[in-house]
DNA sequence: GTCTATACAAGGATAGAC
DNA sequence: GTCTATCCTTGTATAGAC
């Protein structure tokens, strides 16, 4: 479910107990992602990972720092993905090029580990005070790299001068984070998807020259 | 703050009973944009109100029920709006001209009532079950509204008919609600806010034949 | 390591005085 | 009508048996 769940090869080098607390993670990460953190209960964690609720404080001092775990993972897959994949751009790569190849890689990591990392996202105000705090630097790290993105490709002409870079920059996160609700009809292939999303995003309600049929 | 707060003119025809029902729900309005509905506390709305926490119980049978005419009057009100203003178009006008007015109608009501509505579409999946169900009518029919006018422009050729429409009113209505996100520095006017707002919608990242400046 | 039982805190709800 | 005091429920956290 997310980075932390143990495959069978990782699996192999971790203690019992390594594996055990990554059960547990990967448990957290499920039910926050699907009833998000207020109703997030350490009975629900316990069930998904087959014990009682007093068992998790053999591996957790609390619930918060249970939480924190997982969804600070699910940030981090998020981001390397992304990362990675501007990395693995053949050599001269445009700005524009970078631009949506992040875009479609954040697009894809959504439609993969499905709802963990928007769960996040989503429930980020509900968090608790001090753990934002904590959780904000990665954040902004992740941020920061959408950033840079955005500007390189205003700046090289590949997308539009006219509004805020960081309008355009929250644009296509959050529009991004839309392909969640959208109907199954239209998730047929991954590839498929990623493609009507960025087409979308890129030349919205009114399409490229009066839309292409 | 919402709809249901009472006005001088209004007031004077209400009970006193009435006007401070109207109050209570008005505050409870506010904490729920501030905090969300998980964490609206009763003795915040009381405090908001000007009472305390056992007060609210001559007036409402539950937390919920308060709640739920609060929420249920922020949707009210922007469907409201947006009706109005796409009925409010002079004679003869095309399915986008209705479209686009009812985006701007929608993206101002956002701007005026600020996090009212939002918080309502934000925190609609934290919200009990049975709360959900009663309110879904209510949300439907907004949203048949926007399937409505998307539909129709779709087919009047006046916005792209390469993606699912289903999509399209998705993109709208979210894409709206990103607007309270923006930084403060590019809020400056409404009207100015709104068109910023359509016209990214309406050309996307890329912008119409690559970008005016 | 995992369980059961229980302490403790927070917040919604009720009762009764005024 | 509004207040204060108190009850009840829920969920986190701890203790101690196994």
């Amino acid at each position: 479910m997310t980075a932390t769940e143990p495959d069978d090869v990782t699996a192999a080098r971790m203690s019992k107990s390594e594996v055990t607390r990554a059960r547990i993670i990967a448990a957290a990460g499920k039910v926050l992602a699907e009833t998000g953190y207020q109703h997030t209960r350490l009975s629900a964690i316990a069930a998904e990972a087959g014990m009682q609720t007093g068992s998790l404080y053999y591996y957790f001092g609390s619930k918060e720092e249970l939480v924190e775990e997982a969804l600070d993972g699910g940030v981090r897959v998020a981001h390397e993905r992304v990362r990675q994949s501007v990395a693995d751009l053949p050599d001269p790569a445009t700005a524009g090029e970078r631009l949506f190849a992040a875009i479609r890689a954040f697009v894809k990591v959504r439609l993969e580990i499905g709802s963990m990392s928007p769960a996040h996202i989503r429930s980020y105000r509900d968090l608790p005070q001090d753990m934002r705090e904590r959780l904000r630097p990665e954040l902004e790290a992740f941020s920061s790299l959408w950033d840079q993105l955005v500007i390189a490709a205003v700046e090289s002409g590949e997308i539009r001068k006219d509004i805020d870079p960081f309008v355009l920059h929250l644009f296509v996160v959050h529009t991004s984070e839309q392909i969640n609700k959208w109907p199954d009809t239209v998730r047929t292939s991954i590839a498929h998807t990623t493609d009507v999303m960025v087409r979308l995003m890129t030349n919205g309600l009114e399409g490229p020259a009066h839309t292409k049929r």
